[in-house]
DNA sequence: CCCCTATACTCAACAAGTTGAATAGGTGCG
DNA sequence: CGCACCTATTCAACTTGTTGAGTATAGGGG
């Protein structure tokens, strides 16, 4: 919908790579914001079309150059108007909750191996998370922050939460087996 | 991406009309799948071309006539299929983050508004969870309990997260302003 | 009586996101 | 010395999701 606006924000705290920004995509904003390399290096040309980025070629020497984007001004502005535009309520797609739905309509044993993965997957984030607000430091931009805080507040809640469905479904398993 | 799936998985606990899905997607489906009804509507020919579900067309006296969609054998397999394969992880989409992040690029007032608004709005989704709960009882089926709990324990967080970033932005707004 | 809202759906066009492959040099490992 | 993986990007085809309009019947309010 407007990975073109999380492109320019992204590109608000500093310029990057298409590449560089896969990371950043992958890692630390993936949280509340996902994309694939295809769609930014698609993005990064549209935007670039209509002048809101610029690339600047970066020759390097042991590995393939790289074009780096910076935000213009034109750029800097159409962000500002998308900050001021109301929000579109935030879009949640998780497959895992479905499967739960229809849990009475199968054998739960598929569902506890499927917790548990996403248990651990959890705990990976969270323990990236906690060492990124250390890298951070404590007089880091407000942005990021709130973001990175949103994030932890996240995975907590989740580990919580799909603990209590572990704890549910092996109840069930014992009661049915 | 399988809203196909979250389809088979609304019918696996009982028959529907597109509009009644409609409906469920809209309140309380919404907080983990999202879909519009012309999606609904389309991906259900899918499904009933496919054979997954059935349709019968029930005839009504004081409105139009609807299509109520039931699983076929076929459609209740599918849906065993889906639950067992790997889940993919959980996607999120929230423009609110995106401008967050890039608050730093612009002035506060416009994002302590949405804040405010996304306060509002979260309050009111616990408010409707919370009466959907109480109108479960606590012999429901194990799956939607658990899914509902899942949506009342992310806006929790998600309330307490919010009054946190607005206090961080009246402070910024105080020591810029 | 007209307008608004609700039920119940369909059609068409478009925008956004996904998947898979191809290219091409460099680095590290055994 | 070959194989796998990392950087860095491009092309093409496809599936999903969004937006807006249009159809038809019924009930309620002023």
């Amino acid at each position: 919908m407007s990975l073109r606006h999380a492109v320019l924000a992204a590109l608000s705290q500093g310029e990057a790579s298409g590449y560089e920004l896969a990371k950043r995509f992958d890692v630390a904003v993936a949280d509340f914001w996902s994309a694939t390399p295809q769609q930014l290096y698609r993005d990064l040309e549209r935007l670039e079309r209509d002048g809101l980025v610029e690339a600047r070629v970066v020759e390097q020497e042991r590995r393939p150059n790289k074009r780096v984007f910076t935000l213009t001004a034109a750029g800097r502005a159409a962000l500002g108007e998308f900050v001021a535009a109301p929000a579109r309520p935030a879009a949640i797609r998780d497959e895992f909750l479905i499967k739960l739905q229809a849990v009475d309509a199968g054998e739960p044993e598929a569902l506890i191996a499927a917790a548990e993965a996403r248990l651990a997957r959890s705990r990976e984030k969270l323990a990236r998370y906690e060492q990124l607000r250390k890298r951070m430091g404590t007089e880091e931009s407000l942005g990021p922050s709130l973001t990175l805080e949103a994030g932890i507040l996240y995975e907590e809640q989740n580990t919580r939460w799909t603990t209590l469905v572990l704890q549910r479904l092996r109840e069930r398993r014992a009661a049915s087996g």
